[in-house]
DNA sequence: GTTATCATGTAACAGGTTACATGATTTT
DNA sequence: AAAATCATGTAACCTGTTACATGATAAC
């Protein structure tokens, strides 16, 4: 059920067609709930259905012609009450950690490898973050909607910043026990 | 493509039927790989099917008569194949993190009070995988199996952490920033 | 005019969720 | 014998993924 409410809040935030949004899905919103082009079509089509966003009458509809939708009353009021529902947090669904296990199991040549793969990428995914903190929350920028965006991407980087450490602590813990201490240089 | 294998270790583990899976699956799995009994019966069809488990043969199969899968060498190949595979790390997908981006745009009565019942159901969490940490890994007991088990609890605990700072920190700055600064008492 | 790319879609399928159905076993 | 619960399953639906199709516009 987040899909629609992602599309209604950057809706919100911009009137977009499905390809512009595509594009927001890659960065902004993407960074907490991703989506394709196909899904976004898919949903774009039941929002206005359900007469919750409409497209702008600016051009008249047609296969392959730009369709830019704006967010109805009735959308922002389902957006509202979303907002305010209570919901659990959900159980953890990694394949990571779940290949770790299985490795506890089975054996696990390459697993460090992989290990260190992810490190590398994690780091990357920080580094981005942190450029978009730079960029779009410098210090003295404070109203209440920078502050929850901000507390969002903040959300992003604690989590990057906790695989880092549970990654490089696995790592460390993998070279001191499997493989012999060795001193670097020929 | 997770599930399978999530059900290869647990078999591997210990051979169960489909009601003890799902138990575990309540469980030591289900802590990073949940799933319903619907979806587990529905997967162990397939399984059998693809000559990866078998049932054993104890007692003739009926419908509400227990039935015991084990794992066989097929199923324990495919494992390991899967483990060895190389699996990019997926982008977050949270609604909580949703919901703040979004009452940035439509406002937000009522998110503190479900950041604070965030925090209290992570705090539980937590706390109940440090008692399997005090139970299950006590210092000294270091198999391969076990140091990979116990990483993975790690990297759990690690999540639960991560949580509650975050969610400490907008607690804070919510009521530091929102809330005048009250001093408590009559 | 051909090629690239912008833009919107369709179709088929896989994975996950919810609701319901039904037989076997144990407890009272 | 009735009720509880153990145990396996079906069906419908929703969400998400992958592959493909096709029209409009811009660049060369």
């Amino acid at each position: 059920m987040s899909l629609p409410h992602a599309i209604l809040t950057a809706l919100l935030e911009k009137p977009s067609s499905g390809l512009e949004l595509t594009r927001r899905f890659d960065r902004s919103i993407g960074y907490f709930w991703s989506s394709t082009h196909q899904q976004i079509y898919r949903e774009l089509g039941k929002l206005e259905e359900a007469g919750q966003i409409r497209a702008l009458p600016s051009t008249q509809p047609a296969r392959g012609r730009k369709k830019e939708y704006e967010v109805l009353p009735a959308g922002r009021e389902a957006l509202a009450a979303w907002v305010a529902l209570p919901e659990d947090p959900k159980q953890i669904r990694d394949p990571l950690l779940l290949r770790m296990r299985a490795a506890a199991v089975v054996g696990a040549p390459g697993l460090t490898a992989e290990l260190r793969r992810h490190l590398v990428l994690h780091e990357k995914q920080l580094a981005e973050y942190l450029a978009i903190e730079r960029r779009d929350f410098p210090p003295g920028r404070d109203s209440e909607e920078d502050r929850l965006r901000h507390l969002v991407l903040r959300g992003g980087i604690d989590l990057e910043n906790f695989w880092i450490g549970w990654l490089t602590r696995a790592l460390a813990q993998d070279s001191g026990q499997v493989t012999p201490a060795r001193p670097s240089g020929p």
